[in-house]
DNA sequence: TTGCCATGTTAATCCGAGTAACATGAATGT
DNA sequence: ACATTCATGTTACTCGGATTAACATGGCAA
């Protein structure tokens, strides 16, 4: 029989649901029940799985996270090692990824909505974000960058590509430049903001 | 008597009663009927005067953004035309007023949450950002700068104060730099940024 | 004064979160 | 094979809060 008592995955099957439900409507406000049903099953269902609504949101939000993971990983062997272009290629690809997943926009990010993971834990979300800590790292070494810390540096770029990754999810960017591309401004933006940074070198 | 069977201003009353719950709790997930006892109404009083839960929501958010603009505005006015010190000043005071409104930043940013006021009309949000357009306009005209283009590096700036306000509600830079001075990270991103826009027009 | 109608009130309805009590069946030990 | 157990489902609630319907008040204009 196709359909037995017992579910088999539900709490898969469940963020799975959640997730499509935000995607197809664009906002994490969907009704538990209605992930229930999508799953097949009654809606006091997914209370087997999940305290409540925040920690079913809470796992789609961690599977947001392992996908940043993966393409910033990927992206990053892909690229020369030490080289600006690498640095710039991941502020891209985590510009796209945050743009083309904005209806996540909130569960991942938004102030204080869901606990960040603690480090360590499965849903730690730092490994994305040290894919691009080592790449600032070894541009720094390979420039004999020696005085600059590569952590802050790295956590600027980040804020750099955050920054325009929200303000085009949220209209902002088209309402003030309406021809821009925005991945050529985080490029220009990042170029911009190292050339600065060698000139400091240089001089100082 | 005091209390009149009208209220005389229940509309701004409203406003108010949300926006300080919304402070008190630090989350927008108030409830219109909590609103409505604080502005000494009954629990359906508050549908007189906004369609929805998300209409009076997009009220506050209004004055959100009217307060914005204010603290740009006389910022902009207290530092010398064209110097690179207004444009630095501006972006703190910019984190400063998304990080102390931090239970306000869904409704103002958050993606398609509310909708954004067309520009000309009362809930314009582009006036606290002139502020700054302009503020980096005389920058470019007093540096000769006259390759660039002051809103495209506007909003450069603008996604930078932008996105460390957003990695510092959210915790992310207590995270990874847990002694960083946000404000002396945007000072230092922004100059780092403009001195490579200097670089560029001097060796190009 | 008389009536209008914007603004309030009370009393529903509705929806969705979460809980309680009961049901099923897969796994496990004998 | 058979009985027991417990994780996982089910149905049938409760509860809070948004929204609406029908009625009430009283400021204001003709």
């Amino acid at each position: 029989m196709s359909k037995s008592y017992h579910h088999g995955d539900l709490r898969n099957a469940l963020i799975v649901a959640a997730a499509q439900l935000i995607e197809e409507s664009g906002s994490p406000d969907f009704a538990i029940s209605d992930a229930a049903k999508r799953a097949g099953v009654s809606a006091a269902a997914p209370y087997r799985h999940f305290k409540d609504r925040d920690d079913l949101l809470n796992a789609v939000s961690e599977l947001c996270f392992i996908g940043l993971a993966e393409v910033t990983e990927a992206t990053r062997k892909n690229h020369p090692e030490g080289s600006r272009e690498c640095i710039i290629a991941l502020s891209n690809v985590y510009l796209d990824y945050v743009a083309r997943h904005s209806a996540f926009y909130n569960l991942m990010w938004c102030a204080g909505k869901h606990s960040l993971a603690e480090p360590g834990t499965e849903g730690d979300q730092r490994p994305g974000f040290y894919a691009f800590v080592g790449a600032v790292q070894d541009w720094c070494q390979k420039h004999a960058l020696a005085g600059c810390d590569p952590l802050d540096l790295a956590v600027k770029l980040w804020a750099m590509a955050h920054g325009l990754a929200v303000l085009k999810i949220n209209g902002q960017i088209a309402m003030f430049l309406p021809a821009a591309d925005v991945d050529d401004m985080l490029a220009s933006s990042a170029n911009s903001f190292l050339d600065g940074i060698e000139k400091h070198h240089e001089t100082g």
